[in-house]
DNA sequence: AATAAAGTTTAGGCAAACCTAAAAAATATA
DNA sequence: TATATTTTTTAGGTTTGCCTAAACTTTATT
């Protein structure tokens, strides 16, 4: 298995989530930043390795031992995000690169020992789930602090904008991963939050609701 | 710098040092498992990136620049095997391949920032020494405990043989790394030597004193 | 010093993963 | 439904890093 091809593995696995059809070559190869061409000649080699379902112009599917090494390199993604935020003090907007490199290195006790070593977490940095060497993982309910009502609560798993402005904002207001926010109230005229965190008591904008993920 | 071209900087570092004269086609080939009419390749491409000294039929030499990438990438190489000594309980004979891997994962901040998590160590679990950022490292009293003498004391930093009946020889004698041995004598017909670790009293055979390695 | 042996380079090929441009199929529009 | 547009595939080309076999240097032997 190269490189390429558990790259495509996994954004076939992450794009057919979004739509029950196959995925089209444009979509994939906009998603790899590649061209048609190229996805089209990668699916019909994952294809005759039986890694895909693929039918010329119907897209592509993963099949079942497709979508098993799609979600070993998932795990892996994921596990090494974790270590990088946990333990190197990377933020949330520097991990994905590394972990896109990372993810590739191919030793299975490595990631059964690096799983170990962060305490068999289930949910990466940004609250997505972790599968277990099986496979497994749990469904998650993440969502938008935007989505929530007034008494919902929420920790915050996540969030969507990495602009430094954005993070500082977050430092200052001192939301940090695992924060619980409890929402108060909704204001209707311009969608705007007041939360409580811990006694606190704070306003967020539209904009800033937008872009924190919780797990409730 | 592509993964093959870091290869081959590390290997010719690797070589020079053990001959003034310039490292032959064959033996780097013989180092890194490829054939000579491959080494030349690269090492014309090398040489074009002004990285090497090279004349043809006369060997390779790397010049300041390719030194101080071979260190880079050296240094990155012998982080990783601290880190997965140290933390993921990888053995000695396990830690090369995987570090192998790791060694080319691009990105300046997880080098710095796994260098800090592991303590800013100056010593793989190899006894090799750790270059900083800037390429420069502490010179190694690196011996085998053949070469010691009675009143010697010496930490344990490495083994030569990693047969898995060694490495149990070991763990049943409560030798491990940073393990303090101190020569009490040698035996003359065959070398065997009785050494003091902490208040106990033990024999290693010949075979053994030139497998262990230790820093003093 | 001439020749044999050993080591090195060049020449020509191959596989992986990408590309562009043209052909073919599917979809949308008149 | 016929045509135009969009999407997908095919065909042919590029780069990287490897290979084998042949040509060429260097070194060793007689």
């Amino acid at each position: 298995m190269t490189f390429s091809e558990e790259n495509y593995l996994k954004s076939i696995y992450t794009l057919q989530k979004d739509s029950d059809k196959g995925v089209s070559t444009t979509v994939l190869s906009q998603y790899l930043e590649t061209k048609p061409a190229s996805a089209t000649e990668m699916i019909k080699k994952l294809n005759e390795k039986d890694l895909v379902v693929y039918q010329p112009y119907q897209g592509v599917l993963l099949n079942l031992k497709g979508e098993k090494i799609a979600l070993r390199v998932i795990r892996k993604h994921r596990l090494w995000e974790t270590f990088l935020a946990q333990k190197l003090d990377f933020s949330w907007d520097e991990i994905h690169d590394v972990a896109e490199q990372l993810e590739h290195i191919k030793s299975e006790k490595l990631i059964r020992e690096l799983d170990r070593f962060l305490g068999y977490p289930k949910h990466d940095p940004h609250g997505d789930p972790i599968p277990d060497e099986k496979g497994n993982f749990v469904k998650m309910e993440k969502k938008r602090v935007s989505q929530l009502m007034p008494g919902d609560v929420g920790t915050c798993i996540g969030v969507n904008d990495t602009s430094s402005s954005f993070l500082q904002f977050l430092d200052q207001q001192k939301i940090k991963l695992g924060t619980v926010l409890e929402i108060l109230n909704v204001q209707e005229f311009d969608k705007s939050m007041s939360v409580r965190i811990d006694s606190r008591e704070l306003t967020l904008s539209q904009i800033a609701t937008e872009h924190i993920y919780v797990r409730i």
